[in-house]
DNA sequence: TCTTGAAGCTATAGCCACTAGAGCAATTAG
DNA sequence: CTAATTGCTCTAGTGGCTATAGCTTCAAGA
């Protein structure tokens, strides 16, 4: 059995957010020692790494909670494991594309900066008229 | 002179978004009409345009609240512009490169997925097994 | 056994940049 | 004049945590 920071210790994963998850019901409640304190199973572990390796991956919490809900039956097919990942993939190409354009548009930017006084600079020039733009941006990926 | 309405269909930001930059001070509060609605000056459509373009390329408020500061003094130097302007290329590179990471380790991932049953899934196996994994990854681009 | 410090507990608030909704008042088009 | 649209304020919610306050429990050393 785990304490709650032996746990976060071995998953890498903090304290708060292991409070976090079972908040939002993504590891269950586990039992508690006589003075109140969370003690874990060694099966909270795994479910805890899975959650933090998903999360690595860009898996949103609810993705990760349809993940486990289909890990805890293994005799199902794996298309939809498969569609949720597919899913993230997808998101995250478009995601980079987006991006890309947004790194173009900053390059320009400051490739036509001469570092004189704000009056003539391109920086604010641009930003204040989207007339100078390459592209158009549509903005969806300014976390 | 503006309702906020206008505003927002010329600047193409919507209405709520308008009152909350003045709420965080990022616009000025204009007057009134007799009926206690807002009424906008033309020079509040180039701010607001300026914003949203700002917004566009990724910057947060906090940079584009210094930006905004900046392009009221245009005898400065713009060398401040300039290095936010950098900074915000810099972070959107970062991003590129850990999606990137991120594609890779899924592809990986969808590529080994022979859609059988959940219990030989690759995608549910790899996600619950860190050492199947190709790179280090560290979760910091999960907006 | 006592003590001290680390680790645990709950509850609440904050982060970013909005978005949604309730319930009402003002304006505008026909 | 009426009805539709637009506006107003206020509150709460989004995602995924993180931080703080004020308390209790536990583990290790003297």
């Amino acid at each position: 059995m785990f304490s709650i920071g032996k746990l976060g210790r071995a998953a890498r994963v903090k304290v708060p957010t292991i409070r976090y998850y079972e908040q939002i019901g993504l590891l269950p409640e586990p039992d508690r020692s006589a003075g109140n304190q969370r003690l874990y199973p060694r099966t909270a572990l795994d479910r805890l790494a899975f959650i933090r390796h998903a999360r690595e991956l860009g898996f949103p919490l609810d993705a990760i909670r349809d993940l486990l809900g289909l890990s805890d039956h293994p005799d199902q097919s794996c298309a939809a494991a498969d569609a949720i990942a597919r899913a993230q993939l997808d998101a995250v190409r478009d995601r980079i594309v987006r991006l890309k354009a947004l790194e173009g548009e900053l390059e320009r930017m400051l490739d036509q900066c001469a570092s004189g006084t704000i009056s003539d600079c391109r920086v604010i020039e641009v930003l204040g008229d989207h007339a100078n733009c390459a592209h158009d941006h549509d903005g969806k990926d300014l976390g």
